[in-house]
RNA sequence: GCGGCUGUAGCUCAGUGGUAGAGCACUCGGUUGUGAUCCGAGCUGUCGCGGGUUCAAUCCCCGUCAGCCGCCCCA
Protein backbone atom coordinates (compact mmCIF):
# COMPACT_ATOMS: atom_id res chain seq x y z
CA UNK A 1 0.00 0.00 0.00
CA UNK A 2 1.48 3.48 -1.04
CA UNK A 3 0.62 6.21 0.92
CA UNK A 4 -1.31 8.08 -1.88
CA UNK A 5 -0.07 11.77 -0.28
CA UNK A 6 -1.81 14.52 -1.44
CA UNK A 7 0.36 17.52 -1.47
CA UNK A 8 -0.81 20.04 1.35
CA UNK A 9 0.38 23.91 1.04
CA UNK A 10 1.43 24.09 4.56
CA UNK A 11 -0.61 27.00 6.10
CA UNK A 12 1.63 29.92 7.32
CA UNK A 13 0.63 33.22 8.58
CA UNK A 14 1.92 36.43 6.86
CA UNK A 15 3.98 38.70 9.12
CA UNK A 16 2.64 41.57 9.61
CA UNK A 17 -1.04 40.79 8.82
CA UNK A 18 -2.53 39.37 12.18
CA UNK A 19 -5.61 37.43 12.45
CA UNK A 20 -7.55 36.09 15.58
CA UNK A 21 -9.06 33.21 16.90
CA UNK A 22 -13.39 33.39 17.20
CA UNK A 23 -12.69 34.03 21.41
CA UNK A 24 -10.28 37.19 20.61
CA UNK A 25 -12.30 38.89 17.35
CA UNK A 26 -15.23 38.50 19.75
CA UNK A 27 -13.65 40.81 22.25
CA UNK A 28 -11.69 43.02 19.06
CA UNK A 29 -15.79 43.21 17.98
CA UNK A 30 -16.90 44.06 21.68
CA UNK A 31 -14.15 46.99 21.56
CA UNK A 32 -14.59 48.31 17.74
CA UNK A 33 -18.77 48.18 18.66
CA UNK A 34 -17.65 50.58 21.75
CA UNK A 35 -15.60 53.16 20.04
CA UNK A 36 -17.98 53.27 17.60
CA UNK A 37 -20.74 54.17 20.05
CA UNK A 38 -19.34 56.55 21.72
CA UNK A 39 -17.76 58.33 18.08
CA UNK A 40 -21.79 58.31 17.10
CA UNK A 41 -22.81 59.58 20.61
CA UNK A 42 -20.65 62.58 19.40
CA UNK A 43 -22.65 63.15 16.17
CA UNK A 44 -19.62 61.83 14.30
CA UNK A 45 -20.98 60.26 10.80
CA UNK A 46 -19.36 56.64 9.27
CA UNK A 47 -17.71 56.68 5.88
CA UNK A 48 -16.08 54.00 4.49
CA UNK A 49 -13.77 54.40 1.31
CA UNK A 50 -12.16 52.04 -1.03
CA UNK A 51 -9.28 50.18 0.28
CA UNK A 52 -7.36 51.68 -3.17
CA UNK A 53 -6.66 54.95 -4.16
CA UNK A 54 -5.01 56.18 -7.38
CA UNK A 55 -1.26 56.39 -6.55
CA UNK A 56 -1.53 60.43 -7.72
CA UNK A 57 -3.98 60.74 -4.85
CA UNK A 58 -2.04 58.97 -2.47
CA UNK A 59 1.02 60.80 -2.85
CA UNK A 60 -0.90 64.14 -3.30
CA UNK A 61 0.66 65.68 -0.40
CA UNK A 62 4.56 64.57 -1.51
CA UNK A 63 4.45 62.15 1.32
CA UNK A 64 7.28 59.52 0.02
CA UNK A 65 8.59 58.12 2.91
CA UNK A 66 5.55 55.87 3.15
CA UNK A 67 5.80 52.41 1.81
CA UNK A 68 2.71 51.47 -0.40
CA UNK A 69 2.07 48.69 -1.55
CA UNK A 70 0.55 48.81 -5.75
CA UNK A 71 -2.27 46.74 -7.26
CA UNK A 72 -1.78 45.38 -10.15
CA UNK A 73 -3.67 42.30 -11.97
CA UNK A 74 -1.72 38.56 -12.13
CA UNK A 75 -2.42 38.47 -15.71
CA UNK A 76 -1.50 42.37 -16.92
CA UNK A 77 1.18 43.32 -19.25
CA UNK A 78 4.52 44.15 -17.48
CA UNK A 79 4.78 46.35 -20.45
CA UNK A 80 1.41 48.30 -20.66
CA UNK A 81 1.29 51.10 -18.18
CA UNK A 82 -2.39 52.59 -19.50
CA UNK A 83 -3.96 50.77 -16.20
CA UNK A 84 -4.31 52.89 -13.34
CA UNK A 85 -2.07 52.82 -10.86
CA UNK A 86 -3.27 51.82 -7.76
CA UNK A 87 -2.40 51.65 -4.05
CA UNK A 88 -3.72 50.39 -0.85
CA UNK A 89 -4.33 53.09 1.48
CA UNK A 90 -1.90 54.19 3.80
CA UNK A 91 -4.00 56.05 6.25
CA UNK A 92 -7.50 57.15 6.27
CA UNK A 93 -6.78 61.02 5.78
CA UNK A 94 -5.68 61.25 2.29
CA UNK A 95 -8.59 59.51 1.45
CA UNK A 96 -10.81 61.69 3.44
CA UNK A 97 -9.28 64.68 1.77
CA UNK A 98 -10.41 63.57 -1.61
CA UNK A 99 -13.63 62.02 -0.55
CA UNK A 100 -14.54 65.53 0.87
CA UNK A 101 -13.27 67.59 -2.07
CA UNK A 102 -15.02 65.15 -4.52
CA UNK A 103 -18.31 65.30 -2.23
CA UNK A 104 -17.92 68.63 -1.44
CA UNK A 105 -21.22 70.22 -2.33
CA UNK A 106 -23.53 66.76 -0.80
CA UNK A 107 -21.71 67.27 2.39
CA UNK A 108 -22.51 69.51 5.46
CA UNK A 109 -19.84 71.70 7.20
CA UNK A 110 -18.87 71.70 9.80
CA UNK A 111 -18.26 67.44 8.51
CA UNK A 112 -17.60 65.26 11.26
CA UNK A 113 -17.01 61.55 10.26
CA UNK A 114 -15.73 58.90 11.73
CA UNK A 115 -13.82 56.15 9.77
CA UNK A 116 -12.65 52.64 11.05
CA UNK A 117 -11.00 50.41 8.72
CA UNK A 118 -7.59 48.55 7.48
CA UNK A 119 -4.70 50.36 6.40
CA UNK A 120 -1.54 49.08 4.74
CA UNK A 121 2.40 50.04 5.33
CA UNK A 122 4.79 48.19 3.68
CA UNK A 123 7.21 48.45 7.18
CA UNK A 124 8.89 45.96 8.96
CA UNK A 125 6.48 44.50 11.51
CA UNK A 126 7.30 43.92 15.12
CA UNK A 127 5.11 44.28 18.32
CA UNK A 128 3.10 46.92 17.51
CA UNK A 129 3.74 47.76 14.37
CA UNK A 130 1.96 45.76 11.55
CA UNK A 131 1.67 45.95 7.75
CA UNK A 132 -2.25 45.84 7.83
CA UNK A 133 -4.22 47.32 10.94
CA UNK A 134 -7.31 49.00 11.61
CA UNK A 135 -7.57 52.92 12.56
CA UNK A 136 -10.81 54.09 14.27
CA UNK A 137 -10.16 57.93 12.77
CA UNK A 138 -12.34 61.12 13.77
CA UNK A 139 -11.89 64.22 12.16
CA UNK A 140 -14.00 67.77 11.84
CA UNK A 141 -13.65 70.03 8.72
CA UNK A 142 -15.03 73.18 7.92
CA UNK A 143 -14.58 75.73 5.66
CA UNK A 144 -12.15 78.74 5.80
CA UNK A 145 -12.17 78.50 9.89
CA UNK A 146 -12.88 75.85 12.30
CA UNK A 147 -13.44 76.74 15.46
CA UNK A 148 -10.86 75.84 18.20
CA UNK A 149 -13.46 74.09 20.54
CA UNK A 150 -13.39 70.67 17.74
CA UNK A 151 -9.62 70.52 18.90
CA UNK A 152 -10.99 70.32 22.61
CA UNK A 153 -13.27 67.55 21.64
CA UNK A 154 -11.14 65.07 19.96
CA UNK A 155 -9.60 64.37 23.10
CA UNK A 156 -12.61 64.44 24.99
CA UNK A 157 -14.00 61.79 22.78
CA UNK A 158 -11.05 59.51 22.37
CA UNK A 159 -10.79 59.77 26.53
CA UNK A 160 -14.85 57.95 26.35
CA UNK A 161 -13.67 55.65 23.73
CA UNK A 162 -10.35 54.46 25.50
CA UNK A 163 -12.05 54.56 29.07
CA UNK A 164 -14.30 52.06 28.50
CA UNK A 165 -12.02 49.07 27.34
CA UNK A 166 -9.93 47.34 29.69
CA UNK A 167 -6.50 49.18 28.85
CA UNK A 168 -5.60 50.59 32.36
CA UNK A 169 -4.84 54.22 32.85
CA UNK A 170 -3.47 56.07 29.89
CA UNK A 171 -2.46 59.82 29.20
CA UNK A 172 -3.07 61.80 26.28
CA UNK A 173 -0.51 64.29 25.46
CA UNK A 174 -1.24 67.39 23.58
CA UNK A 175 0.74 71.03 22.63
CA UNK A 176 0.40 72.65 19.85
CA UNK A 177 3.17 73.28 17.36
CA UNK A 178 2.89 77.24 17.25
CA UNK A 179 5.27 77.36 20.78
CA UNK A 180 8.04 75.36 18.87
CA UNK A 181 7.84 76.52 16.03
CA UNK A 182 7.92 79.96 17.02
CA UNK A 183 10.94 79.62 18.82
CA UNK A 184 12.59 78.12 16.27
CA UNK A 185 11.29 80.89 14.61
CA UNK A 186 12.93 83.19 16.78
CA UNK A 187 16.24 81.33 17.23
CA UNK A 188 16.88 81.40 12.92
CA UNK A 189 16.81 77.87 12.98
CA UNK A 190 14.95 77.08 9.62
CA UNK A 191 15.35 73.17 9.44
CA UNK A 192 12.28 73.03 11.68
CA UNK A 193 11.78 69.59 10.11
CA UNK A 194 15.08 67.85 11.40
CA UNK A 195 14.60 69.71 14.95
CA UNK A 196 10.92 69.01 15.55
CA UNK A 197 11.59 65.41 14.72
CA UNK A 198 14.42 65.37 16.91
CA UNK A 199 12.44 67.09 19.77
CA UNK A 200 9.83 64.92 19.74
CA UNK A 201 12.58 61.51 20.88
CA UNK A 202 13.68 63.65 24.27
CA UNK A 203 11.14 61.30 26.47
CA UNK A 204 12.38 57.61 24.25
CA UNK A 205 16.42 58.88 24.38
CA UNK A 206 16.73 61.45 27.15
CA UNK A 207 17.32 65.18 26.91
CA UNK A 208 21.37 64.91 27.13
CA UNK A 209 21.14 62.32 24.01
CA UNK A 210 18.77 64.94 22.07
CA UNK A 211 20.93 67.52 23.05
CA UNK A 212 24.07 66.30 21.29
CA UNK A 213 22.00 65.05 18.58
CA UNK A 214 20.98 68.81 17.49
CA UNK A 215 24.40 69.59 18.13
CA UNK A 216 25.86 67.28 16.06
CA UNK A 217 22.85 66.55 12.78
CA UNK A 218 21.39 69.97 12.92
CA UNK A 219 24.32 72.23 13.79
CA UNK A 220 22.59 74.49 16.20
CA UNK A 221 24.63 76.38 19.26
CA UNK A 222 24.32 74.51 22.43
CA UNK A 223 22.39 78.30 23.64
CA UNK A 224 19.75 77.39 21.03
CA UNK A 225 19.91 73.70 22.09
CA UNK A 226 19.32 74.69 25.72
CA UNK A 227 16.67 77.33 25.09
CA UNK A 228 14.57 74.91 23.23
CA UNK A 229 14.90 71.84 25.37
CA UNK A 230 13.93 74.19 28.58
CA UNK A 231 10.72 74.94 26.68
CA UNK A 232 10.18 71.33 25.43
CA UNK A 233 10.38 69.91 28.97
CA UNK A 234 8.84 73.21 30.80
CA UNK A 235 5.52 71.56 31.71
CA UNK A 236 3.93 74.48 33.17
CA UNK A 237 2.97 76.53 30.40
CA UNK A 238 2.35 79.80 32.92
CA UNK A 239 5.72 79.83 32.97
CA UNK A 240 6.68 80.57 29.38
CA UNK A 241 7.41 83.96 27.86
CA UNK A 242 6.19 84.17 24.08
CA UNK A 243 8.83 85.93 22.60
CA UNK A 244 6.80 86.71 19.35
CA UNK A 245 3.14 86.56 18.05
CA UNK A 246 3.33 82.39 16.79
CA UNK A 247 4.66 81.74 20.08
CA UNK A 248 1.47 83.57 21.81
CA UNK A 249 -0.82 82.25 19.68
CA UNK A 250 0.24 78.25 20.06
CA UNK A 251 0.09 79.12 24.11
CA UNK A 252 -3.14 81.00 24.17
CA UNK A 253 -4.79 77.87 21.50
CA UNK A 254 -3.27 75.49 24.16
CA UNK A 255 -4.59 77.00 27.38
CA UNK A 256 -7.73 76.87 26.05
CA UNK A 257 -7.80 73.20 24.58
CA UNK A 258 -6.20 72.79 28.07
CA UNK A 259 -8.98 74.41 29.97
CA UNK A 260 -12.11 72.87 27.76
CA UNK A 261 -10.64 69.42 28.75
CA UNK A 262 -10.49 70.32 32.91
CA UNK A 263 -13.69 67.42 33.44
CA UNK A 264 -11.45 64.72 32.48
CA UNK A 265 -9.09 63.39 35.50
CA UNK A 266 -5.80 64.91 35.63
CA UNK A 267 -3.43 61.90 34.87
CA UNK A 268 -5.44 61.51 31.53
CA UNK A 269 -4.86 64.85 29.87
CA UNK A 270 -1.33 66.72 30.13
CA UNK A 271 0.03 69.65 28.10
CA UNK A 272 3.62 68.25 26.89
CA UNK A 273 5.33 70.32 25.23
CA UNK A 274 7.78 67.96 24.00
CA UNK A 275 5.21 66.50 21.51
CA UNK A 276 5.42 67.96 17.80
CA UNK A 277 4.69 64.87 15.96
CA UNK A 278 7.36 63.98 12.98
CA UNK A 279 4.85 64.95 10.61
CA UNK A 280 5.14 68.18 9.07
CA UNK A 281 1.36 68.93 7.69
CA UNK A 282 0.06 69.32 11.20
CA UNK A 283 -0.34 73.28 12.22
CA UNK A 284 -1.65 73.60 15.61
CA UNK A 285 -2.90 71.47 18.21
CA UNK A 286 -0.74 68.05 18.38
CA UNK A 287 -1.93 64.86 19.97
CA UNK A 288 -0.42 61.64 21.40
CA UNK A 289 -1.62 58.53 23.41
CA UNK A 290 0.41 56.69 25.58
CA UNK A 291 0.00 53.41 28.18
CA UNK A 292 0.30 54.81 31.68
CA UNK A 293 0.33 51.26 32.96
CA UNK A 294 2.28 49.58 30.47
CA UNK A 295 5.26 52.42 30.42
CA UNK A 296 7.22 48.88 28.98
CA UNK A 297 5.11 50.03 25.51
CA UNK A 298 6.23 53.54 25.02
CA UNK A 299 4.86 54.30 21.36
CA UNK A 300 1.36 56.57 20.77
CA UNK A 301 -1.35 54.50 20.80
CA UNK A 302 -4.16 57.33 19.18
CA UNK A 303 -2.55 60.23 17.70
CA UNK A 304 -3.27 63.68 15.52
CA UNK A 305 -3.26 66.68 15.04
CA UNK A 306 -4.82 69.92 13.32
CA UNK A 307 -3.88 70.62 10.11
CA UNK A 308 -5.10 73.90 7.95
CA UNK A 309 -5.50 73.11 5.31
CA UNK A 310 -6.79 69.05 4.44
CA UNK A 311 -8.09 69.40 0.67
CA UNK A 312 -6.01 72.03 -0.82
CA UNK A 313 -4.67 69.33 -3.68
CA UNK A 314 -7.52 68.05 -4.57
CA UNK A 315 -10.15 71.44 -4.56
CA UNK A 316 -9.83 74.99 -4.65
CA UNK A 317 -11.20 75.82 -1.32
CA UNK A 318 -9.28 76.41 1.97
CA UNK A 319 -10.80 73.28 4.11
CA UNK A 320 -9.19 73.49 8.01
CA UNK A 321 -9.85 70.73 10.21
CA UNK A 322 -8.30 68.91 13.18
CA UNK A 323 -8.56 64.90 13.74
CA UNK A 324 -7.27 61.84 15.94
CA UNK A 325 -6.80 58.35 15.07
CA UNK A 326 -6.72 55.18 17.32
CA UNK A 327 -4.28 52.72 16.11
CA UNK A 328 -6.70 50.39 17.39
CA UNK A 329 -4.95 46.68 16.16
CA UNK A 330 -1.65 48.15 17.60
CA UNK A 331 -3.48 49.05 21.28
CA UNK A 332 -5.45 45.20 20.60
CA UNK A 333 -2.13 44.03 19.85
CA UNK A 334 -0.35 45.09 22.67
CA UNK A 335 -2.84 44.82 24.76
CA UNK A 336 -3.16 40.71 23.99
CA UNK A 337 1.03 40.30 24.41
CA UNK A 338 0.44 42.08 27.70
CA UNK A 339 -2.14 39.37 28.98
CA UNK A 340 -5.21 41.68 28.80
CA UNK A 341 -7.34 40.61 26.31
CA UNK A 342 -8.39 36.89 27.21
CA UNK A 343 -11.59 35.37 25.21
CA UNK A 344 -13.00 32.90 26.88
CA UNK A 345 -16.50 32.48 24.53
CA UNK A 346 -15.29 30.81 21.64
CA UNK A 347 -18.51 31.67 19.95
CA UNK A 348 -21.77 33.98 20.73
CA UNK A 349 -24.64 31.37 21.72
CA UNK A 350 -26.01 31.60 25.17
CA UNK A 351 -27.96 28.34 24.82
CA UNK A 352 -26.72 24.78 22.96
CA UNK A 353 -30.19 23.25 22.28
CA UNK A 354 -29.85 19.12 22.86
CA UNK A 355 -31.11 17.17 19.91
CA UNK A 356 -32.46 14.20 22.25
CA UNK A 357 -32.89 12.23 18.82
CA UNK A 358 -33.48 12.45 15.61
CA UNK A 359 -37.51 12.00 15.88
CA UNK A 360 -37.64 15.60 17.90
CA UNK A 361 -35.68 17.50 15.70
CA UNK A 362 -38.63 19.54 14.92
CA UNK A 363 -39.60 20.08 18.11
CA UNK A 364 -35.71 21.03 19.35
CA UNK A 365 -36.03 23.33 16.23
CA UNK A 366 -39.41 25.09 17.41
CA UNK A 367 -37.93 25.73 21.08
CA UNK A 368 -35.04 27.37 19.79
CA UNK A 369 -37.18 29.61 17.86
CA UNK A 370 -38.96 30.47 20.60
CA UNK A 371 -36.43 31.25 22.75
CA UNK A 372 -34.56 33.19 19.96
CA UNK A 373 -37.90 34.75 19.85
CA UNK A 374 -37.29 36.12 23.25
CA UNK A 375 -33.55 37.68 22.40
CA UNK A 376 -31.17 34.11 23.33
CA UNK A 377 -28.57 33.13 21.06
CA UNK A 378 -29.58 29.46 20.17
CA UNK A 379 -27.19 27.24 18.99
CA UNK A 380 -28.76 23.54 18.18
CA UNK A 381 -26.53 20.31 18.20
CA UNK A 382 -26.65 19.24 14.38
CA UNK A 383 -26.82 15.02 15.58
CA UNK A 384 -28.99 12.97 17.92
CA UNK A 385 -25.30 12.05 19.34
CA UNK A 386 -25.02 10.92 22.86
CA UNK A 387 -25.34 13.42 25.71
CA UNK A 388 -22.00 13.17 26.65
CA UNK A 389 -20.64 14.52 23.31
CA UNK A 390 -23.38 17.13 22.95
CA UNK A 391 -22.23 18.51 26.63
CA UNK A 392 -19.10 18.31 26.01
CA UNK A 393 -19.19 20.17 22.71
CA UNK A 394 -20.96 22.96 25.07
CA UNK A 395 -17.89 23.01 27.21
CA UNK A 396 -15.67 22.99 24.59
CA UNK A 397 -17.19 26.21 23.04
CA UNK A 398 -18.18 27.84 26.31
CA UNK A 399 -22.27 27.86 26.08
CA UNK A 400 -22.94 28.73 29.42
CA UNK A 401 -26.54 26.98 29.01
CA UNK A 402 -27.24 23.46 28.19
CA UNK A 403 -31.30 23.47 26.92
CA UNK A 404 -33.02 19.93 27.04
CA UNK A 405 -35.86 19.67 25.06
CA UNK A 406 -38.59 17.02 25.98
CA UNK A 407 -37.13 13.63 25.24
CA UNK A 408 -40.46 12.19 24.46
CA UNK A 409 -43.95 13.64 24.35
CA UNK A 410 -44.77 13.63 28.60
CA UNK A 411 -41.35 14.89 29.04
CA UNK A 412 -40.46 18.54 30.34
CA UNK A 413 -37.89 21.19 29.46
CA UNK A 414 -34.82 21.38 31.25
CA UNK A 415 -32.04 23.73 31.39
CA UNK A 416 -28.36 23.09 32.82
CA UNK A 417 -26.12 25.51 34.03
CA UNK A 418 -22.94 24.54 32.31
CA UNK A 419 -20.75 26.39 35.70
CA UNK A 420 -22.88 25.15 38.12
CA UNK A 421 -23.81 21.88 37.22
CA UNK A 422 -27.25 22.72 38.04
CA UNK A 423 -30.08 21.52 36.26
CA UNK A 424 -33.67 22.30 36.57
CA UNK A 425 -37.05 22.02 34.55
CA UNK A 426 -38.13 24.86 33.14
CA UNK A 427 -40.24 26.19 30.18
CA UNK A 428 -39.67 28.07 26.99
CA UNK A 429 -41.93 30.85 27.67
CA UNK A 430 -40.44 32.22 30.84
CA UNK A 431 -37.29 30.63 31.31
CA UNK A 432 -34.30 33.53 32.35
CA UNK A 433 -30.50 33.45 32.50
C1' G B 1 15.86 50.23 4.07
C1' C B 2 20.08 48.74 8.02
C1' G B 3 21.82 45.39 12.15
C1' G B 4 21.34 40.90 15.65
C1' C B 5 19.01 36.14 16.63
C1' U B 6 16.07 31.87 15.15
C1' G B 7 13.70 27.93 11.62
C1' U B 8 12.22 19.91 13.91
C1' A B 9 4.32 17.41 14.52
C1' G B 10 -1.48 21.93 14.74
C1' C B 11 1.18 24.39 19.45
C1' U B 12 5.58 24.52 23.05
C1' C B 13 10.05 22.29 22.47
C1' A B 14 13.93 17.94 23.03
C1' G B 15 17.46 15.20 19.97
C1' U B 16 21.44 12.57 16.91
C1' G B 17 26.76 12.32 10.94
C1' G B 18 23.31 6.26 9.93
C1' U B 19 16.27 9.63 7.19
C1' A B 20 13.16 11.33 14.48
C1' G B 21 10.87 11.98 19.95
C1' A B 22 8.03 14.25 24.49
C1' G B 23 4.08 17.14 26.47
C1' C B 24 -0.27 19.61 25.01
C1' A B 25 -4.04 19.49 21.23
C1' C B 26 -6.97 16.29 18.06
C1' U B 27 -9.93 11.38 16.98
C1' C B 28 -12.01 6.86 19.04
C1' G B 29 -13.15 3.78 23.28
C1' G B 30 -14.11 2.82 28.92
C1' U B 31 -22.56 -0.18 27.04
C1' U B 32 -28.48 2.55 28.94
C1' G B 33 -30.22 10.39 28.89
C1' U B 34 -25.31 14.38 31.26
C1' G B 35 -19.22 17.88 30.21
C1' A B 36 -14.50 19.44 32.94
C1' U B 37 -10.83 14.52 35.98
C1' C B 38 -8.82 9.63 35.12
C1' C B 39 -7.41 5.23 32.04
C1' G B 40 -6.52 2.90 27.19
C1' A B 41 -5.77 3.13 21.90
C1' G B 42 -4.89 6.02 17.48
C1' C B 43 -3.45 10.09 14.05
C1' U B 44 0.23 13.68 12.66
C1' G B 45 6.34 15.30 10.03
C1' U B 46 9.68 16.23 2.21
C1' C B 47 13.68 18.17 10.57
C1' G B 48 12.02 26.05 6.07
C1' C B 49 14.08 25.69 0.79
C1' G B 50 18.44 25.03 -2.66
C1' G B 51 23.38 23.65 -3.20
C1' G B 52 28.19 21.70 -1.16
C1' U B 53 31.33 18.18 1.93
C1' U B 54 30.56 12.82 3.02
C1' C B 55 29.59 5.89 1.78
C1' A B 56 25.69 8.51 4.50
C1' A B 57 23.24 15.16 6.32
C1' U B 58 17.70 17.06 10.24
C1' C B 59 22.81 17.66 12.38
C1' C B 60 28.86 20.38 9.31
C1' C B 61 29.65 24.52 5.28
C1' C B 62 27.55 28.18 1.69
C1' G B 63 23.36 30.53 -0.21
C1' U B 64 18.28 31.69 0.06
C1' C B 65 13.54 32.46 2.06
C1' A B 66 10.67 33.17 6.30
C1' G B 67 9.95 34.61 11.37
C1' C B 68 11.33 37.36 15.86
C1' C B 69 13.95 41.59 18.13
C1' G B 70 16.48 46.41 17.68
C1' C B 71 17.06 50.90 14.40
C1' C B 72 14.47 54.07 10.95
C1' C B 73 9.52 55.71 10.69
C1' C B 74 4.90 55.69 12.65
C1' A B 75 -1.10 53.94 14.65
Amino acid sequence: MSKNKKKIYKPKPVSGFSEWLPEIRMIEQQWLDHIRRVFESYGFTSIETPSVEEIDVLLAKGETDKEIYTLTRLQADPDDDKEARLGLHFDQTVPLARYTAQHFNDLVFPFKRYQMQRVWRGERPQLGRSREFVQCDIDVINVDHLPLHFDAEMPAVIYEALDGLDIGRFQIRISNRKILLGLLEHLGIDDTIAVTRNVDKIEKLGRDEVHLILAKECGLSDEQIIQILDLATDSVLADIDPLNDQMREGLDELNFVMDQLSHLPDHAIKADLSIVRGLDYYTGTVYETVLLDHPEFTSSICSGGRYDDLAGSFINKRLPGVGISIGFTRLFEVMQNFGKVQGHRKGPADILMVLPSEDRRADASETARLLRRRGFKVEQYHAPQKIGKQLAYAEKKAIPFVWFPPFDDDGKHEVKDMNTGEQSETSPDNWTA
